[in-house]
DNA sequence: GCCAACGTTGGC
DNA sequence: GCCAACGTTGGC
Protein backbone atom coordinates (compact mmCIF):
# COMPACT_ATOMS: atom_id res chain seq x y z
CA UNK A 1 0.00 0.00 0.00
CA UNK A 2 1.63 3.17 -0.81
CA UNK A 3 0.44 6.03 -1.91
CA UNK A 4 0.93 8.71 -4.92
CA UNK A 5 0.06 12.52 -6.14
CA UNK A 6 -1.45 12.20 -9.64
CA UNK A 7 -1.72 16.03 -11.23
CA UNK A 8 -3.90 17.06 -13.75
CA UNK A 9 -5.91 19.94 -15.17
CA UNK A 10 -8.92 20.21 -14.33
CA UNK A 11 -9.82 21.56 -17.96
CA UNK A 12 -8.72 18.56 -19.11
CA UNK A 13 -9.92 16.11 -16.87
CA UNK A 14 -10.86 16.83 -12.93
CA UNK A 15 -11.92 15.30 -9.67
CA UNK A 16 -15.54 16.37 -10.54
CA UNK A 17 -15.36 14.26 -14.12
CA UNK A 18 -13.61 11.43 -12.20
CA UNK A 19 -16.78 11.65 -9.78
CA UNK A 20 -19.45 11.53 -12.15
CA UNK A 21 -17.72 9.08 -14.33
CA UNK A 22 -20.59 5.76 -14.86
CA UNK A 23 -18.70 2.87 -12.76
CA UNK A 24 -16.52 5.40 -11.38
CA UNK A 25 -12.86 4.26 -12.87
CA UNK A 26 -11.08 6.03 -15.28
CA UNK A 27 -8.04 5.31 -17.61
CA UNK A 28 -5.25 7.44 -16.11
CA UNK A 29 -3.71 7.52 -19.81
CA UNK A 30 -1.64 9.93 -21.91
CA UNK A 31 1.62 10.07 -19.73
CA UNK A 32 4.46 10.78 -21.35
CA UNK A 33 7.37 11.28 -19.60
CA UNK A 34 9.32 8.17 -18.93
CA UNK A 35 9.65 8.98 -15.02
CA UNK A 36 6.43 8.91 -14.35
CA UNK A 37 5.96 6.47 -16.39
CA UNK A 38 8.40 3.79 -14.58
CA UNK A 39 6.12 5.16 -11.74
CA UNK A 40 2.98 3.77 -13.55
CA UNK A 41 4.79 0.61 -14.99
CA UNK A 42 6.52 -0.59 -12.03
CA UNK A 43 5.60 0.96 -8.64
CA UNK A 44 1.88 1.82 -8.48
CA UNK A 45 -1.02 -1.08 -6.88
CA UNK A 46 -4.17 -1.80 -6.87
CA UNK A 47 -5.22 -0.41 -3.66
CA UNK A 48 -2.78 2.59 -3.51
CA UNK A 49 -3.92 5.90 -2.64
CA UNK A 50 -4.47 8.58 -4.56
CA UNK A 51 -3.86 12.71 -4.45
CA UNK A 52 -5.61 14.41 -7.11
CA UNK A 53 -4.16 17.77 -7.66
CA UNK A 54 -5.61 20.27 -10.20
CA UNK A 55 -2.86 22.30 -11.85
CA UNK A 56 -2.85 25.32 -14.21
CA UNK A 57 -5.25 27.04 -12.50
CA UNK A 58 -5.35 30.16 -10.24
CA UNK A 59 -5.62 28.59 -7.25
CA UNK A 60 -3.54 24.97 -7.60
CA UNK A 61 -4.43 22.63 -5.51
CA UNK A 62 -5.20 18.95 -3.62
CA UNK A 63 -9.19 18.18 -4.65
CA UNK A 64 -9.58 14.96 -3.73
CA UNK A 65 -8.49 11.08 -3.60
CA UNK A 66 -8.72 8.51 -5.84
CA UNK A 67 -7.92 4.91 -5.50
CA UNK A 68 -5.82 2.60 -8.11
CA UNK A 69 -8.04 -0.32 -9.09
CA UNK A 70 -5.94 -1.54 -11.85
CA UNK A 71 -2.37 -1.41 -11.55
CA UNK A 72 0.22 -0.47 -14.85
CA UNK A 73 -0.53 -1.63 -18.61
CA UNK A 74 0.22 -0.54 -22.07
CA UNK A 75 -1.75 2.93 -22.55
CA UNK A 76 -3.68 2.01 -26.01
CA UNK A 77 -3.93 6.00 -26.83
CA UNK A 78 -0.02 5.62 -27.64
CA UNK A 79 -0.83 2.54 -30.30
CA UNK A 80 -3.99 4.80 -31.72
CA UNK A 81 -3.36 7.14 -34.61
CA UNK A 82 -6.07 9.11 -33.86
CA UNK A 83 -5.35 9.69 -30.29
CA UNK A 84 -3.28 13.30 -29.88
CA UNK A 85 -1.30 11.27 -27.63
CA UNK A 86 -0.51 8.86 -30.27
CA UNK A 87 2.89 7.79 -30.17
CA UNK A 88 5.14 6.35 -33.26
CA UNK A 89 7.74 4.65 -31.42
CA UNK A 90 5.20 2.80 -29.76
CA UNK A 91 3.44 -0.42 -30.54
CA UNK A 92 1.98 -3.58 -29.53
CA UNK A 93 4.80 -5.35 -29.18
CA UNK A 94 7.06 -3.00 -27.12
CA UNK A 95 4.42 -0.55 -25.76
CA UNK A 96 6.32 2.47 -24.37
CA UNK A 97 3.55 4.38 -22.28
CA UNK A 98 1.69 2.60 -19.35
CA UNK A 99 -1.42 3.72 -17.60
CA UNK A 100 -3.41 2.61 -14.44
CA UNK A 101 -6.95 2.50 -13.60
CA UNK A 102 -8.93 4.85 -11.21
CA UNK A 103 -11.60 5.24 -9.04
CA UNK A 104 -13.47 8.17 -7.18
CA UNK A 105 -13.06 8.06 -3.50
CA UNK A 106 -13.50 11.27 -1.82
CA UNK A 107 -13.62 15.19 -2.60
CA UNK A 108 -12.05 17.06 0.40
CA UNK A 109 -14.08 19.79 2.48
CA UNK A 110 -11.17 21.90 1.72
CA UNK A 111 -8.70 21.82 -1.07
CA UNK A 112 -5.73 22.20 0.15
CA UNK A 113 -3.95 24.58 -1.83
CA UNK A 114 -0.15 25.20 -3.14
CA UNK A 115 0.18 28.00 -1.28
CA UNK A 116 -1.04 25.67 1.79
CA UNK A 117 1.55 23.00 1.00
CA UNK A 118 4.29 25.51 0.77
CA UNK A 119 3.11 26.83 4.29
CA UNK A 120 3.93 23.88 5.80
CA UNK A 121 7.62 22.46 6.68
CA UNK A 122 6.40 18.91 7.06
CA UNK A 123 5.57 19.12 3.63
CA UNK A 124 8.75 21.20 2.06
CA UNK A 125 10.17 17.65 0.71
CA UNK A 126 7.46 17.08 -1.39
CA UNK A 127 8.58 17.15 -5.22
CA UNK A 128 5.27 19.72 -5.91
CA UNK A 129 7.09 21.85 -3.48
CA UNK A 130 10.71 21.77 -4.84
CA UNK A 131 9.41 22.68 -8.36
CA UNK A 132 9.31 19.47 -9.86
CA UNK A 133 7.09 19.28 -12.71
CA UNK A 134 6.57 15.77 -12.39
CA UNK A 135 3.25 14.50 -12.94
CA UNK A 136 3.17 11.48 -10.96
CA UNK A 137 5.25 11.44 -8.00
CA UNK A 138 5.15 9.37 -4.91
CA UNK A 139 3.88 10.31 -1.17
CA UNK A 140 4.94 9.54 1.92
CA UNK A 141 2.01 7.65 4.35
CA UNK A 142 3.16 11.14 6.76
CA UNK A 143 2.59 13.78 4.03
CA UNK A 144 -0.75 11.50 3.07
CA UNK A 145 -1.78 12.20 6.71
CA UNK A 146 -0.96 15.68 6.92
CA UNK A 147 -2.69 16.43 3.50
CA UNK A 148 -5.97 14.80 4.50
CA UNK A 149 -5.98 16.40 8.02
CA UNK A 150 -5.64 19.32 6.46
CA UNK A 151 -8.89 19.01 3.61
CA UNK A 152 -10.97 17.35 6.18
CA UNK A 153 -10.36 20.71 8.69
C1' DG B 1 0.66 35.83 -21.37
C1' DC B 2 5.29 35.45 -19.48
C1' DC B 3 9.02 32.87 -18.47
C1' DA B 4 11.95 29.67 -15.57
C1' DA B 5 12.74 24.96 -15.17
C1' DC B 6 13.60 21.06 -17.28
C1' DG B 7 12.85 17.09 -20.48
C1' DT B 8 13.71 15.61 -25.32
C1' DT B 9 15.79 15.66 -29.82
C1' DG B 10 19.25 15.45 -33.10
C1' DG B 11 23.64 17.05 -35.29
C1' DC B 12 28.20 16.39 -34.67
C1' DG C 1 28.27 11.22 -25.52
C1' DC C 2 27.95 16.26 -25.62
C1' DC C 3 25.23 20.06 -25.83
C1' DA C 4 22.48 23.61 -28.33
C1' DA C 5 17.99 24.12 -29.85
C1' DC C 6 13.54 23.35 -29.04
C1' DG C 7 9.14 22.03 -26.76
C1' DT C 8 6.32 21.56 -22.62
C1' DT C 9 4.82 22.37 -17.95
C1' DG C 10 2.85 25.04 -14.70
C1' DG C 11 3.14 28.88 -11.23
C1' DC C 12 2.50 33.52 -11.23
Amino acid sequence: MAYWLFKTEPSTFSLEDLKNRPGMTEHWDGVRNYQARNFLRDRIKAGDGVLIYHSSIPEPAVAGIAEVVREGYPDFTALDPESKYFDPKSSPEKPIWYMVDVRYVETLQRAVTLERIKGNPLLAEMPLVKRSRLSIQPVTPEEWQIILSMGRA
